[in-house]
RNA sequence: GGGGGAUUAGCUCAGCUGGUUCAGAGCAUCUGCCUUACAAGCAGAGGGUCACUGGUUCGAACCCAGUAUCCCCCA
């Protein structure tokens, strides 16, 4: 044979993905007389590139939209990337430094020109990628977040939301990064526990501001933590921040400090006086129950400070130093401060203790950089009136979340979500359409033109121009982009009427990771009903994360993440998406584990090499058609096979799906089906086999193509010579038909191929080998069966020849299979004994298993409260054990 | 601290409204096999008191309560 016996995917592979292209296949165009079926990508970042995650999801898309595109539906799968502000600023940023180029040095345009040419160079890589995985997106449909037209919805709809009173700028506590040096969303912050210290900060107590102190009894009997009661010890995790205390809160129920009423405390080091005020928040049994506060750097602090009117001190620069404001250590970062201000503490004898204890702190998503919590004058969204419509639509399943499980999380947020913080200080994302007037009021517009007509009303100065509106410089959190993802791939804000967004929207299935449900699912959710009056997708399919056999995350620091272009280049793209697949049930973490690849791969080359020996036979029309049973069989479990996938995919069990593909093509189909009519070597096949035996592998191809597309289309055009269209991609995925009797066909078989097990059993056990001739004897109520399926056994269990008789020959190894009994006759292999053994054994067994049945249909309350279905099960059950005891019994007294 | 989910074979998971199989799959393990499609393979086998303790029921992996452990989200 001239075929390989191994299959090298990397022959065929950059082949058909071509060839696919050429023809067309993966684009999409409005076409009434096809149902729609939309996805769009969970646009990657421009700075990334492929990682395991995103081929397992972009592997589930694509199964998606292959299987819906056989379907007969105009499958579009919308590719595309976002501009990823922070992220992509950074690395402009490093890239630019290397060069010797300072960020600062550069006007806006210029840096946006260093950017753009960034983006051109490295933003397409991972959609290139993503071709190699086999991914069918109609690439002439790219969209990028920061293009002209993208960025056009994105200002629409940000003038839009201000004119409806949705969007405002004002001042709150936000979320700094230091590093990127921008506010950030509350859910771009990660919480993370470490192991920190406490400081125990010995604040002097005013003598003067102490109220003559009355002998008090309970005074007397309080804990007194000061000894000579000059010094208020307050417990911080931060004691760079106490030149920004504006006072220290004690609890009013907290007996130790009644008597600070009205007194005054010293800033340790910087000798600032500062009161002390009492609020039920301070918690008693925290830290000394006395506690600093910041209003500038913590959120709680700062609703004390509003509460008791006290003032604001921010001592943090935007990069995380002290500010002037702090006077001490002007100009050092937080963390350098946070050592040294201990060593002075120490030294001047104000720092009681130091204590270690978990906490948590909160980092950047993206620069992982420790957030401070800083007030900040920033543009918000208001949430409340977006979110009620939003979590409707997943509570009553207008939108459906796979697994179902994740309604309780995104009710959970969609409940108590806070508006979100939209603006960003950077340069690389669409600017804040908002423009100020000299007098330092602000307009919002889509274009500086309409703009100054706005602002020329708004003022009444007809003598304003262009140069004297000045744009806001912040630019938009890329979150605003990617949530209008699903309408603005199509035009929609622009072009409402569109035929794309007509067509093509809502989606159907989005694909994503739980961690961006907040992010981005439920925001797109929240657009789509306030912009389309409908829900962007039906079905949001949740995958889980990738981790490594040990169930660590993949992370560049451990290693433990492949490069999934050298898994595709060893193990073929339908290997690694099989392999990824195989155990990646929705909502679940996978372990990923080499071992599934090669699963993965090992099942490509089954597939292979049964095509190889289906390749091979030569047909002769003149033989006569003896694979009847086999043939018949065959359908019925192709065509049960594919029911269970169709429910599957129903059901979003992706790997379900597969794993009864798989089963079908390996066990059914290799194992046993091209077993049964496998001819002799060298012999040929009968016509008719041969026919079905094509059209079932064929079948087969389609069905598996969705989860591997390469090998299949390989196979396709292989297996047949195809005119010019005929593509497996495009081929018609195969509906299920009913056979008749297909029951009957199914169940006869498996007795037949239990009649073969215990043969293969028998030989196993004696230590035969495959090939020695058997002979089979058989006892049986069903000679007929033994009859129509001898072919079958004779050839699956090497058996010469069948026989009936009412008992054993004398030397002879026996299986009970229900009432019957199949005898082996083997002269010189028999230990009476054993088999005696093994008998009793069986006996024993089925025994017990009557008397549990029989003690069931014995109970009168079972007898009463079963189901007739039930209960004729049972009675069944108990009439095919004893019918198999009577045989287990004679075969004992047949030794 | 609040909420949610989970716990079934060595591993990863199925097990639909309690009742066909005295608990299933894939992988892994073990024993034979280089049997002319495939050793990336073939044939066979072993392996689980369904986390624990109680309860409801004729009957519980499944329902209820409690305990333990783990995971996730939020603070």
């Amino acid at each position: 044979m001239s075929l390989a016996t191994t299959y090298s995917p990397t022959d065929v592979e950059a082949k058909w993905y071509q060839r696919w292209q050429e023809q067309g296949f993966f684009k999409a165009k409005p076409n009434p007389k096809k149902q729609p079926y939309t996805v769009v990508i969970p646009p990657p970042n421009v700075t990334g590139v492929l990682h395991m995650g995103h081929m397992l999801n972009n592997t589930i898309q694509d199964v998606l939209v292959r299987r819906a595109r056989m379907q007969g539906k105009e499958a579009c799968w919308v590719p595309g990337t976002d501009h990823a502000s922070i992220a992509t600023e950074a690395k402009v940023v490093a890239l630019l430094k290397e060069q010797g180029i300072s960020k600062t040095d550069l006007t806006r345009e210029e840096f946006l020109a260093h950017a753009f040419q960034w983006k051109d160079k490295y933003g397409g890589i991972i959609l290139e990628q993503l071709k190699q995985l086999g991914a069918s997106c109609d690439w002439d449909r790219t969209r990028f977040t920061m293009e002209p037209d993208l960025t056009d919805a994105v200002l629409r709809v940000f003038v839009d939301l201000y004119n409806k009173g949705l969007i405002y700028r004002g001042v709150r506590m936000v979320n700094w990064d230091p590093e990127g040096r921008t506010a950030i969303s509350d859910e771009e912050v990660i919480a993370k526990d470490v192991q920190a210290k406490m400081y125990y900060l010995k604040y002097e107590i005013v003598a003067s501001s102490l109220k003559p102190q009355a002998a008090s009894p309970s005074n007397e009997q309080s804990l007194q933590p000061e000894a000579d009661s000059l010094w208020l010890t307050v417990a911080t995790s931060r004691p760079e921040t106490i030149m920004a205390d504006v006072a220290v809160a004690v609890n009013p129920n907290d007996p130790r400090f009644s008597h600070l009423a009205g007194a005054k405390l010293r800033i340790p080091l910087l000798g600032r006086e500062i009161p002390v005020i009492f609020d039920e928040y301070v918690s008693i049994d925290f830290g000394t129950g006395a506690l600093k506060v910041t209003p500038a750097h913590d959120l709680n602090d700062y609703e004390l400070g509003v509460k008791h009117n006290l003032p604001v001190i921010d001592i943090l620069a935007d990069n995380g130093t002290l500010n002037e404001k702090a006077i001490l250590y002007v100009g050092q970062d937080r963390f350098a401060v946070r050592k040294q201000i201990a060593k002075d503490l120490q030294e001047a004898g104000l720092l009681e203790k130091i204590e270690e204890y978990a906490s948590i702190v909160q980092t950047s998503e993206r620069t992982k950089a420790v957030i401070e919590p800083k007030l900040s004058l920033q543009w918000f969204m208001k949430m409340e009136h977006m979110a009620k419509p939003a979590l409707d639509a997943v509570e009553n399943d207008t939108v459906r979340l796979h697994p179902p499980k994740f309604k309780n999380m995104y009710r959970a947020w969609m409940e108590n979500v806070r508006d979100w913080c939209i603006s960003r200080q950077l340069w690389w994302g669409q600017q804040i359409p908002a423009y100020y007037l000299p007098d330092g009021t602000f307009v919002v517009a889509l274009t500086a033109e309409d703009a100054l007509q706005q602002a020329i009303a708004q003022s009444g100065r007809a003598d304003l121009q262009l140069s004297d509106l000045r744009q806001d410089e912040d630019v938009l959190d890329t979150w605003f982009s990617s949530w209008l993802w699903p309408i603005s791939v199509f035009d929609g804000f622009k072009d409402p009427d569109n035929a794309d967004i007509n067509y093509f929207y809502p989606t159907n299935d989005l694909v994503t990771g739980p961690d961006i449900l907040f992010f981005w699912v439920a925001r797109m959710i929240m657009a789509g009903i306030e912009y389309r009056q409908e829900v962007p997708f039906k079905n949001v399919y949740l995958t889980g994360i990738v981790r490594d056999a040990q169930g660590r995350k993949m992370s560049k620091q451990l290693g433990n993440s492949p490069d999934p272009l050298d898994l595709i280049a060893q193990y073929g793209a339908d290997g690694v998406r099989t392999g990824m697949l195989f155990s990646a049930p929705a909502g679940n973490d996978l372990l990923y584990d080499v071992k599934l690849v090669e699963q993965g791969r090992n099942f490509s080359n089954k597939l292979w090499n049964a095509f190889r020996l289906v390749k091979g036979w030569e047909a002769d029309a003149s033989l006569p058609f003896v694979n009847e049973k086999a043939v018949t069989w065959f359908n019925a479990r192709l065509q049960a096979a594919i029911v269970e996938m169709d429910d599957h995919f129903e059901k979003f069990r992706m790997s379900d799906a597969l794993m009864t593909i798989y089963k079908l093509v390996w066990d059914d189909f290799c194992a046993l089906y091209l077993e049964m009519v496998k001819p002799a070597y060298q012999h040929p096949i009968d016509a008719e086999t041969l026919r079905h035996t094509t059209a079932y592998l064929e079948t087969l191809l389609k069905l598996l193509h969705p989860f591997m597309p390469f090998i299949t289309e390989e196979l396709w055009h292989e297996l047949a010579e195809r005119g010019p269209r005929d593509y497996v991609t495009v081929a018609p995925w195969p509906r299920a038909t009913a056979p008749a009797h297909s029951a009957e066909t199914l169940a006869s078989m498996d007795k037949a191929l239990a009649i073969v097990a215990g043969i293969r059993a028998v030989r196993n056990q004696k230590n035969l080998g495959p090939n020695k001739p058997l002979t089979l004897v058989a006892k049986t109520d069903e000679p007929q069966l033994v009859t129509d399926y001898e072919g079958i056994i004779r050839k699956l269990g090497s058996i010469t020849e069948v026989s009936f008789a009412d008992a054993g020959p004398a030397a002879s190894v026996s299986f009970v299979l229900g009432a019957g009994e199949f005898f082996i006759p083997l002269e010189g292999h028999i230990d009476m004994a054993a088999e005696r053994t093994r008998l009793e054994k069986e006996l024993e067994y089925a025994q017990g298993f009557r008397d549990s049945v029989q003690k069931k249909l014995g109970n009168e309350k079972f007898a009463q409260n079963a189901k007739p279905e039930v209960l004729e099960k049972e009675r069944q059950k108990l009439a095919d054990a004893e019918a198999k005891i009577a045989a287990l019994e004679q075969a004992l007294k047949g030794l």
